[in-house]
RNA sequence: CGGGGUUUGGCGCAGUUUGGCAGCGCACUUGGUUUGGGACCAAGGGGCCGCAGGUUCAAAUCCUGUAACCCCGACCA
């Protein structure tokens, strides 16, 4: 059979159509599935069990780094997120509000948490008072909710779940070291376990966040070459702690402000998962973080000795591996669609001939490449099999970003560039908000970020052609 | 919030033009034969057609209103 031939019909092809590829998947492949109220989603078992993965990876991380859990309210009084001006204009457009408490309204409405920033503040201004104090290093995990006007799944749902840090520190130097150390525990989890290629970089002021003095970001590029925006960590400086009074003393006696960050990583990197390494038999999960690494198939169950086979070689590998044995009464056929459609990593096939031979069928989700391997070391060809996979994974993902990411001296080149290819265009920028905007309303394509790897690709912004300040990337973003 | 589309068993759809017994495929249940790339036979169960009004002897079908979802834009992780 054809390597590239469609196994799964109810699959949109990927060129035919993405964004209909993509919902097939989510709903094919029962990551999520919508509810009653728009833009909110059931994280359905195996989607959650992905988030799940990633949480444990991401959670063992921050808590290396001195980062403690704790669990915040979710909701804030409306005095209390109009505490910080830029903040509170960046989010009110999109926050929902309580009005009523059983049949009687409230003196105050609360808004659902759309990020908790006032309530860390808040509550950082209670319990901080001395330099001894410091440095707090929280995190949370919980969902919020932000009212946007159009939804996708894990993309953009009204509500989300995620993982909000925030911060509070003695000094400027040590908050930048923190908000750049929390980057780079993105990047790590993005890179080592989700296999996905990230630029690193900064915002410009435009794209930062409301109410930091800047934003780092991890931006990832999808199959059909747009951007995602996989993480965030934000250097707030002393803003919030002015607006909120988060003081302490230090060593001297004197009062000080504290310099603040917060990061934040969302289910939205579900999305990125799937768009990026997914294909038209459904979706490739990488082994790190797939719920189920392997699956084991019997092969002509009815014959003798086939279940206990696979049954003996599940209970094995199940203490090494996470690994699942499938063996229900549809043909082979149809279960080697259905777990490359859900992206397992690897199918063990083990038949009659298999047994004879000591042997069972390691066969890979990526190309569907056959290996015959003796049961006897079967957990070491199993392992060299994953750790081949994840590597094949982030090389494929990395190449079609290399390949969808071009430079771009002039503004003709540049226009064509983000009309006809798409992808990442590096470019040089002026600095000027009025260029960002420009651009954006010619071709839709926003700075995605200003990367710590620099290049220079002229001396003129690409926009108006005067002095250059950085090299900008530039392309339309989910 | 603007433009387009959709809504009929769990899923995908036909039926609407021209009003007249609610259908098909998949999935599901039971029994049997099968099993190395989505097996086959047989017998079953399940839907007041998004919702609310209206016209009519009669409405999935015509009229009015309304909601949800999807896609494309503007806003966002």
């Amino acid at each position: 059979m054809a390597d590239n031939k469609k196994m799964v019909e109810e699959i949109t092809s990927m060129n035919e159509d993405f964004a209909q590829w993509y919902t097939d998947i989510v709903r094919k492949a029962e990551l999520c599935s919508y509810s009653k109220v728009r833009g909110c989603m059931v994280f359905q078992p195996y989607g959650y069990a992905i988030w799940e993965n990633i949480q444990h990876t991401l959670d063992k991380m921050f808590k290396d780094t001195g980062v403690q859990n704790v669990a915040m309210p979710m909701f804030i009084p409306e005095s209390l997120l109009q505490k910080e001006k830029d903040h509170v204009e960046g989010f009110a457009p999109e926050v929902a509000w309580v009005t009523h408490g059983g049949s009687e309204k409230l003196p105050e409405r609360l808004c659902v948490r759309p990020t908790s920033e006032t309530l860390f503040c808040d509550h950082y201004a209670d319990i901080i008072r001395s330099y001894r104090d410091l440095p707090k290093l929280y995190n949370q995990w919980c969902s919020v909710v932000r009212w946007e006007k159009t939804t996708r799944p894990f993309l953009r749902n009204t509500e989300f779940l995620w993982q909000e840090g925030h911060t509070a520190h003695a000094t400027q130097e040590e908050a930048e070291e923190r908000t750049r150390m929390m980057l780079n525990v993105y990047a790590k989890v993005c890179e080592d376990y989700l296999a996905i290629p990230v630029v690193k970089g900064k915002k410009t002021d435009r794209e930062k966040f409301a109410g930091a003095t800047e934003t780092f970001t991890i931006e990832s590029m999808m199959h059909d070459g747009k951007a995602l925006q996989s993480g965030t960590s934000h250097n707030f400086g002393d803003g919030f702690a002015k607006a909120f009074g988060i003081q302490y003393l230090d060593e001297n006696n004197k009062q000080q402000y504290v310099h603040q960050t917060s990061w934040g990583m969302s289910t939205r990197i579900i999305g990125a998962i799937i768009m990026v390494h997914g294909d038209d038999a459904g979706l490739k999960l990488p082994p790190k973080i797939a719920p189920t690494q392997a699956v084991i198939i019997p092969i002509a169950m009815h014959k003798e000795g086939v279940t206990e086979a696979a049954e003996a070689l599940r209970d094995r590998l199940a203490k090494k591996f996470r690994v699942s044995l499938d063996a229900s009464d549809k043909s082979p056929g149809w279960k080697f669609s259905e777990y490359e459609m859900r992206g397992i990593p690897v199918r063990i096939e083990i038949g009659p001939k298999d047994i004879e031979k000591n042997q069972a069928v390691l066969v890979s989700r990526v190309d569907r490449e056959k290996t015959f391997v003796s049961l006897d070391n079967i957990e070491e060809e199993l392992e060299k099999l994953m750790d081949k996979i994840q590597k094949q994974m982030y090389d494929a993902a990395l190449a079609n970003r290399e390949s969808k990411t071009s430079s771009a001296a002039t503004y003709e080149e540049f226009k064509k560039i983000i009309d006809e290819k798409g992808g990442f265009v590096k470019a040089m920028w002026c600095g000027d908000e009025a260029c960002e905007l420009k651009i954006k309303d010619d071709t839709t394509a926003t700075s995605r970020c200003i990367p710590f790897e620099q290049e220079q690709i002229s001396d003129k912004c690409v926009c108006c052609g005067k002095p250059a300040k950085h090299m900008v990337y530039w392309g339309k973003a989910y």
